[in-house]
DNA sequence: CCTCCGTAGTTGACACATCAACCAGTCTAC
DNA sequence: GTAGACTGGTTGATGTGTCAACTACGGAGG
């Protein structure tokens, strides 16, 4: 995927980091699905709730450690309530809010995916890169988040003149 | 995301980067369709046609470097046949392949959307790492790349013992 | 109390991705 | 040549994501 002319270093790099995410999540995702038939987004949910307290959590907390639309949610929970792997209650102090938590079944199949996942992800990614690869790859992923996080960051927001 | 007991520096560095990559790739993406009216889709195709040899690609050849399914790149290229951004026509060497080329519709909204991409892309990713942090992704990039694009990497395939 | 606005979540329609089944053309070996 | 396997591509069903509209509750101001 090279950008515009596609002579400067930064174009290349970029090409070559879409080039690797692509393969890379690719990989993890097909892996995951074959051997615990859930998907990445099955496995984000389960996992939050793991490592919530009493494994509940409000579906708008889970909203903002995901980064999804509000439907995509929705529509996910529901599907997994379906699937028995986690029960949907209203919640207490906010009547709007519903609260999230895994059912045994649910549990179960988290914990087994987990140890599945942190193999696979060993497999494609850990296994190649140095140590000083890997705090390298941190600090560039702490640098990018920090303005991704905190609003949209509206410098030429709207649109900008060449487009 | 954490892996695991998660207390290992490789599982927060996978962490780190996996909200970094979901924020980051959501972020551009939801830039590019709003000023475009493109998705990731469409401008990986686009791209690949505008830096083909007189922007003509074997669908064959566009398969090998997107990694899609080859029923998602028939139904994206009927997608966008159907929008007038691009031309199928049957292949002369191989009579059960087709060729695919821009219209000239499709070129114009190509040129202009890679010029808005490059823009995203540096306001998202470059405007924030240092040269120093580019060249470690870089490196990080085609490191993770040379066993992805090497086959499936047989090692502990079919399923692993803990699944 | 009541209106107005913002927030939490659901729903339905549509766009897109995946999967399996299916052609039609090519290649190999007999 | 022709049978069988393989390849390039299409199709339709189904699952998932997105968008816009909607319900219901909460909080602030009059």
């Amino acid at each position: 995927m090279k950008l515009d002319a596609c002579s400067e270093p930064e174009a290349l790099a970029w090409s070559n980091f879409q080039r690797m995410r692509v393969r890379l999540i690719g990989a993890i995702n097909r892996d995951l699905t074959r051997e615990t038939g859930l998907s990445e987004a099955d496995f984000a949910i389960l996992n939050e709730l793991v490592h919530a307290n009493n494994e509940t959590v409000r579906a708008m907390a889970l909203r903002g450690g995901l980064d999804w639309e509000k439907s995509r949610l929705s529509h996910q929970i529901r599907r997994m309530e379906e699937r028995g792997l986690l029960l949907r209650k209203p919640c207490i102090e906010d009547n709007r809010g519903s609260v999230i938590s895994l059912t045994e079944e649910g549990r179960e199949i988290a914990v087994a995916a987990m140890a599945c996942y942190a193999e696979i992800v060993r497999r494609h990614l850990f296994a190649y890169l140095s140590p000083a690869q890997l705090a390298a790859l941190d600090e560039i992923s702490t640098t990018l988040l920090a303005p991704l996080e905190s609003g949209p960051d509206e410098t030429c927001a709207g649109d900008c003149d060449p487009c």
